[in-house]
DNA sequence: AGAAGGACCTGCACGC
DNA sequence: TGCGTGCAGGTCCTTC
């Protein structure tokens, strides 16, 4: 499932794969998350440049031309490949980009909680989201984690406060930090904030260099897998030693999701709201 | 404002 | 072997 390290995998390798290309047209299967913005006009034979490609958070942007951006979310089980325009089409392909040198940009995603869209440049879908987890400030992470009162794991999950985390990353970067998933975000302190922030940057920054985590479908443009699973201190481990204390790590559900952490090295602090602990405890 | 649950969607593991 | 069921999760939406 691609969180910000296999999502800047696929960007990297996708500058690669791109460089110097131009876009012909395109094939769009019709479903809610593929589409193009009716205003524009098909390519043609002159093509359009594929510019920049960024990326902020889990989402890729493309330049193509002036006139309009590529859009890709990989949700849960999002591909990109750029391939042979023969070669044969996999399952579930549910975008082409035909570009003029006989290859194609291929968008491939079984469940579908992707999103692939050629929109207008002046297009901005990054309206409510917070700043990219990569490389963050230590200031702005802590402008955004006080700006809320949310559980430590909902506040990573949350878009709006860092942008790039998902499940995986919020239990290893809580592990490292030895914060507890039922931390209250606006009760840190500033010692914890940086503890945060190192431990963000140093796991994403070795999963980017292991080509990121593999758990079920995530590959990359050229269908390699990455590595970084193997290092993960507590996501999936659930009633495993911890790598550090040996205690049994414990699962629970926290903001709905799988949470995994080591109740030794992540002890809770008191400084709780009881409702919040009592909620989740009843499931 | 935040938590919880549902919806979207498919592949896979598991139990019978 | 084959079927039904539950689970996984990113994001958006609704309800409380």
């Amino acid at each position: 499932m691609p969180e910000l390290p296999e999502v800047e995998v696929v960007r990297r390798g996708l500058v690669e794969e791109l460089q110097g290309t131009r876009v012909l047209g395109w094939w769009l299967a019709s479903f809610r998350n593929v589409g193009v913005d009716a205003d524009l006009e098909y390519p043609g034979v002159e093509g359009w440049p594929v510019g920049e490609v960024a990326r902020h958070g889990k989402r890729i942007r493309i330049e193509l031309g002036d006139r309009a951006i590529l859009h890709v979310h990989l949700g849960m089980s999002g591909r990109v490949a750029v391939t042979e325009a023969r070669s044969p089409l996999q399952p579930h392909t549910h975008a082409r980009l035909h570009l003029d040198d006989e290859r194609e940009l291929r968008y491939v995603d079984p469940r579908r909680f992707g999103h692939f869209r050629i929109r207008g440049a002046s297009f901005d879908d990054l309206g409510s989201m917070g700043p990219d987890a990569l490389g963050v400030e230590v200031e702005r992470l802590a402008a955004g984690l006080r700006g809320h009162r949310l559980t430590m794991k909902a506040a990573l999950l949350d878009q709006r406060v860092i942008a790039g985390i998902g499940n995986i990353y919020a239990d290893e970067i809580l592990f490292a930090a030895g914060l507890h998933p039922l931390q209250i975000s606006n009760r840190l302190k500033d010692q914890e904030i940086e503890l945060i922030a190192e431990a963000m940057q140093s796991i994403l920054q070795r999963s980017i260099e292991s080509g990121g985590s593999s758990i079920r479908d995530y590959v990359d443009t050229r269908g390699r897998s990455g590595s970084y699973q193997q290092s993960h201190c507590v996501y999936g481990r659930a009633h495993q030693s911890c790598v550090r204390c040996a205690e049994e790590i414990r699962q629970i559900a926290v903001a709905g999701r799988s949470t995994y952490y080591c109740p030794r090295c992540q002890p809770l602090r008191r400084r709780i709201a009881r409702p919040l602990i009592r909620r989740n405890r009843s499931k």
